[in-house]
DNA sequence: CCCCGGAATCGATATCTGCCAATATAGATG
DNA sequence: CATCTATATTGGCAGATATCGATTCCGGGG
């Protein structure tokens, strides 16, 4: 699956009905939020205090080989949470901080709605 | 699957590293809005000016089967983003407000973060 | 009390997802 | 160039998911 370039969006669900081709494109990244390790690495990642972690902090973290830990950061990373970079041997991992906007945006009540 | 009661959370990911328990529930929200037609229908009902919307609307925007609509607004009340009640002969769903706030706050930026 | 219409549930199926073992790749280092 | 280490890719399998048609459930009216 290519990559999901450009950030996609817009007015918060809750404004106005979403696009149906923007749907998809942002149930992509939702879906890639949808599984508690990949949940868990995004959190690693991004508290950090260098703001990244390299691939070896990751493994070690969790109880799950090696391939299974760079299949899901190959997923965030397609769906543009994540961004990677080689420094010797060693990669690195950061997050978005605009991707992470994005949702939050999207997801935001409307003051209009706790109104009611 | 029995739902998911109470609101779960807690500092935003990118704060500390998630509790796993904490993970897992958070992604079964997180996966139930990776589906486009989830997302569709949440913003429909989230986006009604009367804060509502009947089934028979929602099955009237997709091209899909009535069973498989009903089967979608069960995933999003399992997870807490949707509630329903009956008048007369339909049901109205209606959004949650505080789930949508507290997945937005999950997600938001710190501003330590954009600093960087 | 029976029927009608809206909505939920059931059963089946095709597709997708997460995981691991094995293998491949790509820098670094001798 | 041979090798070692860190990470990515591949192949395959078991379990989950989206969808539909058929059926069931449940209020409301005759």
């Amino acid at each position: 699956m290519e990559p999901l370039e450009p950030l996609e969006c817009c007015a918060p669900l809750a404004r106005e009905p979403i696009d149906p081709a923007q749907a998809a494109g942002v149930a992509r990244v939702f879906k890639a939020l949808g599984d508690p390790v990949r949940l868990r690495i995004l959190s690693i990642v991004a508290s950090h205090a260098s703001g990244e972690a390299c691939v070896c902090d990751l493994t070690a973290a969790f109880d799950l080989s090696q391939p299974t830990i760079s299949h899901h950061l190959k997923v965030l990373k397609d769906v543009g949470l994540l961004t990677s970079e080689r420094r010797a041997s060693w990669m690195y991992y950061r997050v978005v901080p605009e991707r992470l906007a994005e949702l939050s945006g999207l997801l935001a009540v409307p003051a209009a709605m706790t109104e009611r």
